[in-house]
DNA sequence: GAGTTTGAAACT
DNA sequence: CAGTTTCAAACTC
């Protein structure tokens, strides 16, 4: 078997434990009880819910699929993200070898629900009670038993010591520690993300029918010479975590049983989810199937950098800015690649100490009436008439709004400009955002107005133009102006406009 | 492919 | 927070 094909994964169909879905319930949470008055057994795939054990106040409740009767539904999907490795700060999964079941899977494959995981995730959030939008639980599980450890650390879940045991069979894999990291989005309608840190081969494979992932790095650039390949994967697992937590990016607990778990804050859990919007996902290519195997080949799309002076770690390299290592880049003395791991760490945290929502798309969530979502802080182009790609609104394909800052904007609906440049410009027709309407004449507007006649009159000057002709320009602009204004309120009036 | 332009990111 | 510098991508020739 060649290094290529040591890439490919092997998907092992049937696991007897399945995924783990940590819930846990405290007498304190409405929600959850409301969820279990209600039946877990409208959680698709997991139609059993035992309480394993009761401690202090607190309960914990255990979900285990029952594969076999009750698969998952087809909608269900996964998808994967590079981005985790900055969460954690460990070698690349890629690195694993098909035919060494027991080889650590030290990075993190970022599995996520795209179904119907509601249920599960309020289920998860009911842990917490500080009102975040998006939580992150990791722990170390083979019977999904997870339970709250500290009042003061409502995101802290611990598995049971019980589950610390290992496989004596090695076709038993699954028996084997499951570290899980679960990552819940209350406001992405639901969305549960599981980073399983072991192998795909744990993966139920009725989990498997929509599977998309990220680029797939380089092995040569992965490598990792100290990592660890035991059996268990504790080793790594444990390197890993001193390592995030040297980075103040994980915090590694440890129970009075001593098993030990880690736990991501909040606002990375956050990036971490957002790192797993589809603009970031890639077609996975499956090649064929051998028995009780998926093989599959992961694809490569992203664009390669070439950065020559940032060694790749700040935000002007986008693969940097985008969560993944620099593979067939062509950028110059690259840092960001697994063999610097602790610049790399150390750029990232540098990069949320100067702005948490570093690595948070820039394109925000969809708003009302809009396909595509908005930029959201707004782009500030001066010069571009926004209408070219150096402007980051135009580039995805939305227009700009009235968060932007830019200077004789031509990105906006119905702008003459525009519409000569969608000519030009290929799925153009998939995007209809409507710029935010100005209902009235605010200051910002008047300020915006005053932009695209100074634009203007630029342009006239440097196109050596005489001061009549300058002046007809500046005129004609501010007709524009004023119809676009007007427009928009007799738009928003829903006033028909006729020109 | 080299040089220029552009605007975001980084810095002061 | 504003102004300046740095940077890499987009663009032009």
């Amino acid at each position: 078997m060649n290094e290529l094909e040591d890439q490919e994964y092997s998907y092992k169909r049937d696991i007897s434990e399945g995924s783990l879905v940590p819930l846990h319930h405290t007498h304190e949470s409405p929600r959850m009880a409301n969820l279990i008055s209600h039946g877990m057994h409208s959680v698709p795939g997991y139609s059993r819910m035992e309480e394993s054990l009761r401690e202090d106040d607190y309960t914990t409740y255990r979900i285990l699929p029952q594969l076999t009767c009750d698969p998952l539904p087809p909608v269900a999907h996964f998808s994967s993200a590079s981005y985790p490795e900055y969460l954690l700060a460990q070698s690349s999964h890629y690195q694993h070898v098909l035919g060494q079941p027991y080889s650590s899977w030290p990075s993190q494959e970022a599995f996520h629900y795209g179904m119907s995981s509601g249920e599960i995730c309020r289920a998860v959030t009911s842990i917490s009670s500080d009102g975040a939008d998006v939580y992150s639980l990791e722990g170390y599980s083979t019977h999904q038993g997870f339970r709250h450890h500290d009042r003061n650390q409502p995101h802290a879940l611990l598995v049971s010591p019980h589950d610390q045991k290992l496989p004596d069979d090695t076709s038993n894999i699954c028996q084997m520690l499951q570290p899980v990291q679960v990552v819940c989005d209350v406001t992405g309608g639901g969305q549960v993300v599981m980073l399983n840190h072991c192998g795909p081969d744990q993966i139920p494979h009725s989990l498997m029918t929509d599977l998309n992932t990220v680029s797939l790095p380089n092995p040569s650039e992965q490598s990792c010479p100290t990592e660890d390949h035991s059996p268990t994967g504790k080793a790594s697992d444990a390197g890993h975590s001193e390592k995030f937590a040297s980075t103040g990016l994980l915090q590694t607990h440890k129970t009075s049983a001593g098993v030990t778990f880690n736990l991501a804050p909040g606002p990375y859990a956050s990036q971490l989810h957002q790192a797993l919007c589809p603009t970031q996902i890639v077609e996975l290519e499956e090649e064929g199937q051998t028995k009780g195997r998926r093989r599959v080949k992961w694809e490569k799309s992203k664009r390669p950098c070439n950065c020559t002076k940032s060694q790749c770690l700040k935000l002007y390299c986008e693969c940097f800015a985008n969560g993944d290592v620099c593979n067939n880049c062509k950028c110059l003395n690259c840092y960001n690649n697994t063999e610097h791991n602790l610049e790399r760490s150390q750029a990232i945290k540098a990069c949320l100490d100067r702005n948490p929502g570093a690595f948070r798309p820039k394109i925000g969530s969809r708003k009302q009436g809009n396909v595509k979502g908005c930029h959201t802080k707004g782009c500030n182009c001066k010069r571009s008439g926004c209408l070219k790609n150096y402007c980051e609104c135009y580039e995805a394909k939305i227009m700009c709004t009235s968060t932007c800052k830019c200077v004789g904007c031509r990105n906006y609906e119905e702008s003459p400009s525009k519409k000569s440049s969608e000519r030009d410009r290929p799925d153009f027709s998939i995007y209809y955002p409507t710029r935010s309407p100005l209902v009235c004449i605010t200051p910002d507007v008047v300020e915006a107005t005053c932009g695209c006649l100074l634009a203007q009159a630029e342009e006239a000057e440097k196109e050596g133009n005489t001061s009549a002709h300058a002046e007809r320009m500046i005129l004609e602009e501010f007709g524009q102006c004023l119809t676009q204004i007007v427009r928009s309120i007799f738009k928003s009036t829903s006033v028909q406009f006729n020109e």
